[in-house]
DNA sequence: ATAAAATGCGACAATTAGTGTCGCATTATG
DNA sequence: CATAATGCGACACTAATTGTCGCATTTTAT
């Protein structure tokens, strides 16, 4: 590290070393880090330097209730350098949107000061010429939203920090079957999110098989003393690709061929359903024929079913099939409810 | 403004007028814009200040092949402050990995330097620990990803500035329709990110009826001399509530009521698709009843579809009959393909 | 094409700001 | 209760920052 005795630069490494409102840090440990970055200052000076410094122009806390000062910055503080552009800032706002139906609130919080930083952008430009951008941009998300299971904020903190830091952890765990508390001591080796539900996949007591654990119903989480285990030969991909969430998933693409309508062919037409799909018209009608190299799996079999009477599955024969049996179940159920 | 005579803050300030890369601020303009936020420096200080001590220390840039010179930063630099923090890394991985399906290549790219610091941060951690996190965290998107219509830096650029300048813009445009360019001079009113396409509302010409313009259709874009003109009266949830995006919704919300397996009762307790549901149990099965108040908008009806048999819909009766219809459609095609 | 204005930069001296040291008060720690 | 840490005011010393001037070069206007 270069003999950097450069006073703005120390201050950037010193800002750059305070964390946000939960977390806090003590001046001696500020003045240890500063030097193994180069710095090698008094302690007078790094008192001098968050006192009548920096506090005066960022939004610096001083906890001095007990004695090693611990420093913090507001909650809601946060700084981008270089400083967002327009362009920036509207892709931040529609981000957050999409983000909102797909992780839960808690998990988008860590990401508000920066949302927030976005929207203010916008706002002050907004006072020149009242451009009131929030009326101007909406995301439409894809898909039914469904709502984001809750989740508490230590328990997103201990558990991805955990997971990263290859530490073991002891939760407190509510069972979906049993409706009762079970205490486990779990190994971490993954984390998935998927639609709005996060789910940690670990290893349970000594045990050695991965199971899976929606963080939402985690009750209560703390660090675990037990050595972190790793399960050797895990891999993610394939955990996902042989099915554990319900993608059950062939590692070999299908070949779809559909005739559909009008309006689906337009749809597909903006956004293809592969990078190699083709629509020709079909003879005698305004439909098209699609035919595409598409992923075998779950969600795909949902898009087609979805679409309903506008796309008629000719291959795979086994979508074909399923397809057709679910709408014999249904046309068997008749027209009016049951009662 | 207060009189500040701070070094440190006016480096600070200084950092955050220079713009990333395609953008780029001039000498005297940087000049202009520090006396605004009471700053009165010398010139001379300023070219010391850019020139010996901030381009020492950061990725700063100086176009000097004419005379104002101009500054910007390196285009993949990127600094929070705070730092980011473990969770808050992850938070972004998930969520680039989300919205890589959701929103267009370029505009992913604004925010490409933030998820890079987020990934290095995590990379550091590996680098003690070897955790490869990379390995380790997977977000799974809700529903079919199509593919995000590719577009333009300049065009989403041009575009969101003149939206939110309340500005006129030309644009060369590709029709649907007919196969080629046209030119029109639009007014924007507003944007909307739908799945994955993105739409710029906007009157043209003379015209006040509002039209969408599919972004990457448009082919060119620059400012236009030509006064922006507000479309008064222009709403943009009613005009999407009023089925601009084939997402026709009342404002009603309509009550759902359902008979679902039980695999479909265990998707939805742990992520309900709105705040007031209920299930409760069908004698005789392992079916049971579902209940809630949920918006009448064609999302859900496809997400219903979605699930064919497993979902059987007893009220609204409009749903149970469009449901019906395209089963009956579909079982009318017979379980072998046409041809 | 040519003059006038603007910009960049080296040098220098006046000023300002940053730094370590010391002493004392206050607060943890064992 | 003693000892070690920590915070902070004061002061002197050192280093950095700043405006000014002069000159070279480039841009702009005439």
């Amino acid at each position: 590290m270069s003999e950097l005795r450069d006073t703005l630069f120390r201050y950037l490494t010193l800002l750059q070393l305070i964390p946000r409102y939960p977390g806090r840090i003590a001046t001696p440990v500020l003045k240890e880090k500063l030097a193994e970055r180069g710095f090698r200052i008094d302690t007078r000076s790094l008192q001098r330097d968050l006192r009548d410094r920096l506090s005066v122009h960022f939004p610096l806390i001083c906890d001095d209730s007990s004695r090693p000062y611990r420093w913090y910055f507001d909650r809601d503080f946060h700084c981008n350098l270089p400083a967002l552009d327009v362009p920036s800032a509207l892709t931040l706002v529609l981000a957050e949107e999409y983000l909102k139906g797909l992780l839960p609130p808690v998990v988008i919080d860590q990401l508000a000061p920066q949302f927030r930083d976005a929207r203010g952008l916008l706002d002050d430009l907004a006072q020149n010429g009242l451009s009131r951008w929030a009326r101007k941009v909406r995301a439409i998300p894809n898909g039914k939203a469904l709502l984001p299971a809750p989740l508490s904020e230590a328990t997103w903190q201990t558990v991805s920090e955990a997971l990263l830091a290859q530490e073991a952890i002891r939760v407190t765990y509510l069972s979906r079957s049993a409706e009762k508390h079970r205490r486990y001591t779990l190994h971490p080796q993954g984390l998935v999110s998927r639609h709005s539900v996060t789910y940690l996949l670990a290893t349970v007591n000594d045990y050695n098989d991965i199971r899976q654990f929606a963080m939402h119903r985690i009750v209560d989480v703390e660090g675990s003393d037990a050595p972190w285990r790793e399960t050797v030969g895990f891999d993610l991909d394939d955990y996902i690709a042989r099915g554990a969430f319900g993608y059950l998933q062939s590692r070999e693409p299908v070949h779809l061929v559909a005739n559909i309508s009008p309006q689906t062919a337009w749809l597909l037409s903006e956004t293809p359903l592969s990078r190699r799909q083709t629509l020709t018209a079909l003879p005698d009608s305004d439909w098209q024929r699609l035919e595409a190299d598409i992923p075998d799996d779950q969600q795909t079999l949902w898009w087609l079913m979805g679409m309903g009477a506008n796309v008629d599955v000719q291959a795979p024969a086994s979508w074909r099939r399923e397809i057709y049996a679910a709408a014999s179940t249904i046309v068997a159920r008749g027209q009016a409810p049951d009662g």
